[in-house]
DNA sequence: ATTAGCACTCTATCCTCCCGAGTGCCAACA
DNA sequence: TGTTGGCACTCGGGAGGATAGAGTGCTAAT
């Protein structure tokens, strides 16, 4: 994007004065609001010029200009320049994220809620990816007849359970010898090289039943593949009903619809880490705005994630869905702050 | 309430009327609606008696009338007769219910999906109130030096499990004394009778060292303490946007706003639940209709719950936040369907 | 007790008008 | 060539006003 300097300066102002007033910005009031050394006929010029770029619109002929989905993006690429937040603001978000929890997930939660009260958006977070992480202890409880517990310790520091069905007949000791055949031979493995076959043949060196102990086996395996399971975090849906953004309703039931559906929501996240994975951008944080995101009733947003790391191969995504008019700069360092802290938390738990 | 039976009829129309159209009811559109044998004016002097009796009222002077609180609460304690779902209702609820699970909170989550899908509103669940439950296995497992997973199997056939820190020092026997000594003097104990007192008597048969040992029965303390909690599972808020009646940003901000508060709405049905019991009110479902709620921004709701069991002595409510402004024979047969389809479910859990 | 009739009330809706902010373009200027 | 003042034009939004329509309460008659 070739521009020349004041035309940058132009769609910065655009942007800025409209993030802040939240009504078109017309050539007049820019140059009582900054200090442009040109009449407004100038910047009336280079506001048509930017307008043919595609960088700003004007929603009706006799109203001011509001930066495009190309616009935001020009401002988020080149233009704008992050601001550290202040210490008071840091001390809050730690004050927050400190609070001593015993499980990776509260944390996460924990700072999930951190960001939505921080930036007063919708925020979330993805579960840790925990394909990569391995096994490191993997029991088997008998609950009572018929009723198991699956408890898996895995690398990142997390547990995970689950309830399964088994045999009636099966007793303490049969069930103790099939777990320990499965915790030997699988301990040390990534999640993400587990198969059924891997737990089947990890299992024949006991001498239960062959019917009873496939399965137990194809019970243990369902449990270590939920282990694996995305969850996501959202918090702060209605918030979005205070911005003026989403004042007409018909916008706001879109966007509270799709969001609702988390699934959904959690698929496109992973899409998000996914695309910026090949593209081998490196970037510390994404950014989705308006009609980049193909998320329906999500034009009127903009979608940042960073990635948190529980450990150097285990990660998961955390951010924002907040207005497309909202104040980047800031936003992205609440991100980027609320990303470290809860990086440094995490490493107490591995 | 003192009515005699046309003025019944009268408001039981200006109800069913009102809640099918969302429009203020006037004299004249309820003769041509139902067949009263008398003419408007007539019905004008019983609505205006009605008004007086303070069971509907005028949103302005010219308007027709439309049933307040009182008027609901009449229509609901002697007015309606619940009507029961159509088979083909009834299978679709079934169909949702029954997919397989393997624990009871994906159970009650399942449900309280199929109640917002089918009632169209927000639907809520707490989970069981396990207080009254006894404990039938406590199994501490080492995850690694200075990290345990208590695990507790609870009579309700519920299982429950924390993450704690326990001293570095201690190794895989001495956890497995503890945990054996507690196990053994605490089962079939209800969880309310369990306090931080008796798990300290229950460890002191073993020869742990006193310091060590402390730490490990509070965190097991804790750890059953926290099995109890109560937790809500909300959906479904955004449906509320696409009801007239919420058609008010406003009055949807402050609404939506409530229902984020988890904890609060948590807390609110369980005053519902307890103040039920004290009045010793055995009705299968509690109603409480607007301004008859505490919540603020639920003025215009209606929140209906019902009791499902878990076992006798283990209960949870699951239920209803919609317009009150709603059709609740159906409504309340949805839920009472939904209820009894989860208590039969329950029952494989048990 | 019920009814017909009537005057009255109030909202919602539709028009119309007008203000003001903003634009694009042109001609003049540095 | 880039900048500027001037000006006619556009359009949305708000104010004001008229009107229709649904509904009410009251009264007098049945």
């Amino acid at each position: 994007m070739q521009l020349d300097n004041r035309k940058k300066e132009v769609l910065h102002a655009i942007v800025d004065d409209y993030v802040s007033t939240n009504e078109p910005v017309g050539s007049k009031s820019l140059i009582e609001r900054h200090s442009f050394n040109v009449s407004s006929a100038t910047l009336r010029n280079d506001m048509a010029e930017l307008e043919h770029l595609g960088l700003i619109e004007k929603p009706h002929t006799s109203a001011g200009r509001i930066p495009s989905d190309k616009g935001y993006r020009e401002y988020v690429n080149s233009l704008m320049t992050i601001e550290e937040l202040t210490p008071r603001e840091q001390l809050e978000i730690e004050k927050r994220i400190n609070t001593s929890v015993d499980e990776v997930t509260e944390l996460i939660k924990n700072a999930t809620h951190t960001l939505s009260e921080t930036t007063g958006f919708v925020s979330l977070a993805m579960s840790p990816r925990l394909k990569k992480s391995f096994l490191k202890q993997l029991k088997i409880l008998m609950i009572e007849p018929g009723k198991a517990l699956v408890v898996m310790v895995l690398s990142a520091g997390v547990v995970k359970d689950k309830v399964v069905r088994i045999p009636n007949f099966l007793n303490d000791e049969q069930i103790m010898k099939i777990s320990g055949a499965i915790e030997k031979s699988l301990t040390g493995k990534p999640l993400d090289e587990i198969t059924l076959v891997t737990v089947e043949t990890a299992g024949k060196s006991t001498d239960v039943p062959e019917p009873l102990l496939k399965q137990v086996l194809y019970e243990a395996y369902a449990a270590i593949k939920q282990a694996d399971e995305l969850n996501i975090y959202l918090e702060g849906e209605h918030r979005m009903l205070s911005l003026p953004d989403f004042s007409s309703l018909g916008r706001a039931r879109d966007l509270l619809g799709t969001l609702s559906d988390s699934g959904m929501v959690a698929g496109y996240v992973n899409e998000m880490e996914n695309a910026a994975r090949e593209l081998g951008n490196d970037d510390s944080y994404m950014i989705r705005i308006g009609q980049e995101i193909t998320l329906e009733g999500l034009d009127d947003c903009s979608f940042i994630t960073a990635t948190y790391n529980l450990t150097d191969s285990v990660s998961g995504n955390i951010g924002v869905i907040g207005p497309k008019r909202m104040l980047y700069s800031k936003v992205i360092s609440q991100i980027d702050f609320v990303k470290k802290k809860l990086n440094e938390e995490m490493k107490k738990f591995t």
